[in-house]
Formats: structure tokens, C-alpha cells, sequence
DNA sequence: CTCATACTTTAGAATAGTTCTAAGCCCGTT
DNA sequence: AACGGGCTTAGAACTATTCTAAAGTATGAG
């Protein structure tokens, strides 16, 4: 449950922080942004404030719960998903779909400049209506 | 030259826009963010308000002079290299370096959703010192 | 060449997403 | 129960970007 998953991390389990996991990770992958997430927080009848949910989502994606996600330049997206996959992006509707990881293959990618290593390779398959 | 590819392209071709797409398309590929064009038009002794270059790149863009990089939630980069190709990103830079497209492929993207078209398969190779 | 007009540029204000501040709150330990 | 350090929060601040509306300018017609 939330409280053993926030401990595990080595963050405190708070009232706001057990309520935003218990979003977050209740049923299948999720994708939100700060708004979303405060929005849908807010539904529930629970007062967490903007500030903590940014907070919240920094500490989670430090702590390996989330993953940021990188598509659109206007806002950001939190992925409960930490594994090996890719994302379709719905620009139209700024709506992102997992792409598992083994369906999905990148080749060819030459070896990095000097002194760098690889992080991550993110392919974004960006669709749009008709 | 500039006055030329600006018309062609059905912009008129303005001092601000001759200016800019003299610094883009001189020589090789480029990629710039709005501020650092702005810094390097008033470095070689011009004055184009950042509005304006936010408009240009804008504009170049929508006429396939450029092509829209997202790759950093706090700012735009823009290509001036619009054929097949993907990025490295240099995370501690925020520095981007080409990767040509024949070097690079993805393989077992799935169908997109009913009723969508792939627009674009975007790769970013993030990479870190190291 | 001159003019009219529509398109451009611009300074400054406005906006939106995000981060910061600092004051009070609360979790875990003693 | 009390304490201390991390946590939350309202509101201000910030930053990249976009908007506004007023002044400027390229272009085609005459």
C-alpha cells in the first residue's frame, strides 16, 4: 500500500503524500500533470495545495516512483511508469499512450561524444487526428 | 539567399527576417532557442525585438524552415536541419548535436490509435558527463 | 514615383506553468 | 507529552512565451 511504498522510498508518509500515491499507483499506468493531479485530488474531497503537488511529483520521480515525461513545451507529465517503454503523444489532445518496451526498437544510435554516457533513449511517436 | 527562401516560402522578406534567416542559414546546421538567437542578432549589431524572434521562428517553422525540438521543459529548440534525422541532448549542457537519419532507425512501432495518423517519430538520446 | 493597404514590428503588459518564501504544521522519536 | 526537523501552504515571484495595439514598412496599383 501507499504508506510501506512512501517508507520504502525514504519519504515520510503524509497525509498529502499517502493521498497523491493512493492516486497514483491504485490501479493501472497513469499519466497526469501537476493541474490533473490537483484537479482530480481536489474531486476527492481532499485539500492538498498546488505547491505540494509539484512537490510531491519532484520527490516521487527523485525517489524512482515516476518518471517525467518530455512531449509538449508547454507542460509536464509524470508517467507512473518506470519501466522500458516509449509513448504514443495524441497532439491533439495532449493525451499520451504507453508503447511497451518490447514492442519497440531503436538501432543505430552511434556511441556518444566523448566523456558522456547515455541516460535514456525516448521516442515519442507523435499522432494526430484522420 | 535569404531574400530568396523567404519569398519563396511566401514570407515578406523583411530587414528582422533577413537578419535572422541570415544567422540560421549561413552555414551548417544550428540549433537555437529563442533568447540565444535574440543574444546573437544583438551581438552582430541588430536590433529585432524578442518578440520578433519569437514570431520569426514561429513562422519559419510553420513554413518548413525550421523544425520544433522538445526535448527541455523550460525552454524551445529550433533546427534548422527540417530532413530525417534525431538529437542527442546533452543534459548538463542543454546542448543538442544531430544524429543523422541513416545512422538511426525504430523498428515495431505499433498501429496507432483508431482514427490517427503518426506524424513524426521523435528519438532523443539523453546523454550525461561521464 | 507615390500612395494606399495589408502585413510587420515592437515595447510593454499579460499569461501560464512552475518555483520560491517563510510561517505554521505534523510525523516520529525520546 | 514534548521536541525537532522535515512538510505543507498561501501567496508572491519567476521565466518563457504570447498578446496588444500603436507605429512602421514592403508591395502593387495607378
Amino acid at each position: 500500500m501507499a504508506t510501506a511504498r512512501l517508507r520504502h522510498a525514504g519519504l515520510r508518509p503524509t497525509r498529502q503524500r499517502v493521498e497523491l500515491a493512493g492516486l497514483l499507483f491504485k490501479d493501472c499506468d497513469r499519466h497526469v500533470t501537476a493541474e490533473s493531479l490537483h484537479d482530480e485530488v481536489a474531486q476527492a474531497g481532499v485539500k492538498v495545495s498546488l505547491a505540494t503537488v509539484y512537490n510531491t511529483l519532484h520527490q516521487f520521480t527523485g525517489a524512482g516512483l515516476l518518471r517525467q515525461v518530455i512531449v509538449d513545451a508547454s507542460r509536464s507529465y509524470f508517467d507512473t511508469n518506470t519501466g522500458d517503454h516509449q509513448h504514443f503523444f495524441l497532439e491533439d489532445e495532449g493525451m499520451l499512450i504507453d508503447i511497451p518496451g518490447e514492442h519497440i526498437a531503436v538501432s543505430g544510435v552511434p556511441s556518444p561524444p566523448d566523456g558522456m554516457a547515455v541516460d535514456r533513449v525516448d521516442v515519442v511517436v507523435r499522432v494526430r487526428r484522420q
